[in-house]
DNA sequence: TACCATATTGTGCCAAAGTGCAATGCACCA
DNA sequence: TGGTGCATTGCACTTTGGCACAATATGGTA
């Protein structure tokens, strides 16, 4: 596993900004990729193996920059974006800026302000997929287990008894040892401590109990 | 516990922009309280224990809206920020919106936008809330806790057996064993799963062990 | 139909947790 | 100097957890 050169993806149907950020990002040491449109983006088989970001202009023929933004949060695509723009406004700005943009640059831009929003932008995406990694992997654990076995998981982690979850479930103790085993198994985990802390980071949490 | 009535906080130094927004809140139901500049605002005894929010002027002598945000937060006071301005730029916007503003909008400004930001102003102070009370009641026990007893806890959250912990901290595991109990009773858990979690939440982790 | 995953349970044993009772040593404070 | 809080430990006992060996039952699949 070896890390990556980061990637910034353009797209602006600007030849001219194009160009001129190609040269910037370049010089800065960025990995980069350039698109006329947002539908060339969306089609395009992109490398989204390693950190990335996108610097997205507003205004384009077809889609916009911000149905873009809406069509990849859609996808479940989450990249960070920087948007540029020759003519915007304020309310634009806020709502990209609400939808989770990392920043909203005006033309003519600063260089250093655009290098800062991709080094925050490129940061930002290298937590999310090392959040999104393990939960990966936590997920790919949990899928591992039975039907059975992710509902006694369910009340093993509210810290509950063997016998109480026997008896919750109508089932003898003997067989919550043995699903117990097998979850704790699986899970790669040697304590309820442990699996705990894993199904909190993937939103698993506690069967409810009412006495 | 009753829940009290939202309270929204008016900064502006225009009157009738203080009065147009108080006939507007105060018909929506919502109690309110005008300021006429950020000074005047933060010498202020505000009743800070129900659900609140602060609609804000950027532009104001003195201190401005942005200075007062920036002032809010290094006091730890977590409120709500909608913003509103005369003559905004979209630099300032993004600015105001990185630093989690609720909402910026231009004026003059649409009733129904200002009441959507309010509500859904007032809907994150009541989630800030009940999170930073959750946190307190939390911090609370973990105070009451000995030197010893949050040490023994770092290391029950491992998940580490009782005779791993006396090893760890060269003890008897007897003793381990009514710091567990100590712990347990303080915290007011009846289990390590419970207090797991417990912990989890005000970012309490466990003892890093190195075998 | 024979196989396989899953769910279930029993018996028995040892390890670990949990608890009551009790005691020692230390530091600090009125 | 006596009291108090904290850390420490021992002993004995009960409850719970963890596991091996084993068996039964069921539903789906090759």
């Amino acid at each position: 596993m070896v890390d990556r050169i980061p990637v910034v993806f353009v797209v602006d149907d600007d030849p001219s900004i194009r160009e001129s950020l190609s040269l910037l990002l370049s010089s800065a040491g960025y990995d980069m990729k350039t698109f006329t449109s947002a539908k060339e983006f969306l089609e395009s088989k992109r490398d989204i193996s390693g950190p990335a970001c996108l610097v997205l202009d507003v205004k384009m023929p077809g889609l916009s920059g911000l149905d873009l933004q809406k069509e990849l949060r859609s996808r479940n695509y989450a990249i960070p974006i920087i948007f540029i723009t020759g003519h915007g406004d304020i309310p634009m700005s806020v709502q990209a800026m609400k939808k989770g943009a990392v920043d909203f640059l005006s033309k003519p831009f600063d260089d250093g302000d655009l290098l800062n929003a991709v080094k925050e932008a490129l940061f930002k995406d290298s937590q999310t997929r090392a959040d999104f990694n393990e939960q990966k992997h936590i997920r790919h654990r949990l899928d591992s287990l039975t039907k059975r076995e992710h509902e006694v998981l369910t009340y093993l982690i509210t810290g509950m008894l063997n016998k109480q979850i026997a008896y919750e479930l109508e089932i003898s103790e003997r067989t919550v040892k043995a699903h117990r085993k097998q979850v704790l198994d699986k899970m790669g985990v040697n304590s309820i401590a442990e699996l705990v802390r894993l199904t909190e980071k993937v939103g698993v949490g506690p069967a409810d109990v009412s006495f």
